[in-house]
Order: structure tokens, then C-alpha cells, then sequence
DNA sequence: CTTTAATATCCGTATTTCCGAATATACGGA
DNA sequence: TCCGTATATTCGGAAATACGGATATTAAAG
């Protein structure tokens, strides 16, 4: 189960964090828009996304070669509560532009 | 100043999440009673508290020998609202007891 | 000015974390 | 079945972090 230290070791990481602050609020979004969104190398992103899925913090679901991830919709109210008020200036200090389109359907 | 990377960071330990735990809600708490709910050695404790510090997670008053710590009451107000969102669970998580009495004055 | 108590810092070592190229896997299409 | 695309995992090495005993600093007291 997640826990605080847990949960802030996974958000304690530019690119962790930044991830996080691009599915906020966004359902579902593809990794290849993550990579593009995050200019570093695809297997550095997927790393990450690896370690957020270990922590539960987001879901992957399969479509075809494509994998969508969002924000686990059942996290702990209080995981919930302190992502959310890390989101807004996270976004203004790390300078996240989201994608503005997909590149799969 | 404090960006949410770094306070994930500084958050993301169990020594220093306790003692953000300990200082919460509590005005001021001088060293040895950190250390005493701690039951880690000194060095330990007071190099994690440098670190918070470092943050400006919490701010130290002397008082002659002693050294009193307490979080940092100008902290920004996203801050705050992590630090709150994630003191109680962490606090059932880790275990924390409270020092009961003071070791000093 | 020496001693004692409280706390901080130093330092060598152990552990963890991060990186990205290379490789592996999973899937759809030809 | 073979190929190409999307993504995941592996791996060795670099960098950051944590540890705690030893030592330094600060201040009060004698």
C-alpha cells in the first residue's frame, strides 16, 4: 500500500514530478506524447512511468502498440489531497507545457 | 526558494518525514526530544534537521545550549496544504509518538 | 579558564538512485 | 511468418544520498 515517505520519494524527481503534472487533470495520455513532452529518451521516460506504476500513483492500459496512462482514479484521498496542491506551482517551476496534440488517435 | 521537488525530496525519508510529524501542530520541540522520539543517533537526527533547515522546512531558535526547532510558520501556502494533506497518514504509517514531557525547561 | 552538556559538522564508507545505450517484448500489418 | 513501431527492461557505471563514530562548536556553570 502507498505510503506518505512513498509517495514523496516518487514525486522527489523533476521528471517523476513532471510526469505526474502532465496526466493531471488530462484522463489518459500516450507515452509517446509524454517522451515528446518531456525531451528525454524514451527509456528514461518509460523508467519513470515504471516506478509511478510501482507506487500505483498511475494506470496503464494497452491499446494496440500504444499505452495510455492517467492518474490511478483510486488513490488515497490524502495522496490525492497533496497532489493536488503540489500540481499548480510544480507546473509553474518545472515549466510543463502539456501536449497540445496527440500523436495517436 | 522551496520548490515542490525539493519538498517531495525533503519528504520523501522516513527520519525527516517523522520529524516534520513531530514539529507539526506542535510550536516548538527542542533537539533532545527529537532525538529521544527518534531513537536514531544524534548526528543523524541533527544532520536531517540541517537538511529541513537547508529547505527552510523549519527554523531554529537557540536557547543557550539548546536548539529549538518548529516548522517553518512562513512556509508557502502550497506547502503547508502538502505538509497537512500528509501528516496524519504519515503519522499512522511511521509510527510516530509525540515526546510526552520536555527534557529541558 | 576548565569542564560539561547540547548540538553541529566532518569524513570515510555503504547504499541508493539515476542515466541512456542496447536489447527485449508485445502487437499489428503485410 | 517476417517486419516495423511502440514500449519495457537490462546493465554497467556515475552521481547523489545516507550512515554514524569521531570531532568541533557553542554556551552555561563552576
Amino acid at each position: 500500500m502507498l505510503t506518505p515517505t512513498q509517495l514523496c520519494k516518487c514525486l522527489g524527481d523533476d521528471i517523476r514530478l513532471s510526469l505526474i503534472c502532465l496526466l493531471h487533470g488530462q484522463g489518459e495520455v500516450c507515452v509517446c506524447d509524454l517522451v515528446e513532452a518531456m525531451q528525454a529518451p524514451q527509456s528514461t521516460v518509460s523508467r519513470h512511468l515504471a516506478q509511478l506504476r510501482q507506487c500505483e500513483l498511475v494506470v496503464a492500459r494497452r491499446q494496440g502498440t500504444w499505452m495510455h496512462y492517467q492518474l490511478n482514479p483510486t488513490l488515497p484521498d490524502w495522496a490525492t489531497a497533496a497532489i493536488q496542491a503540489l500540481v499548480a506551482p510544480a507546473r509553474a517551476s518545472l515549466n510543463i507545457s502539456l501536449p497540445n496534440a496527440a500523436c495517436c488517435g
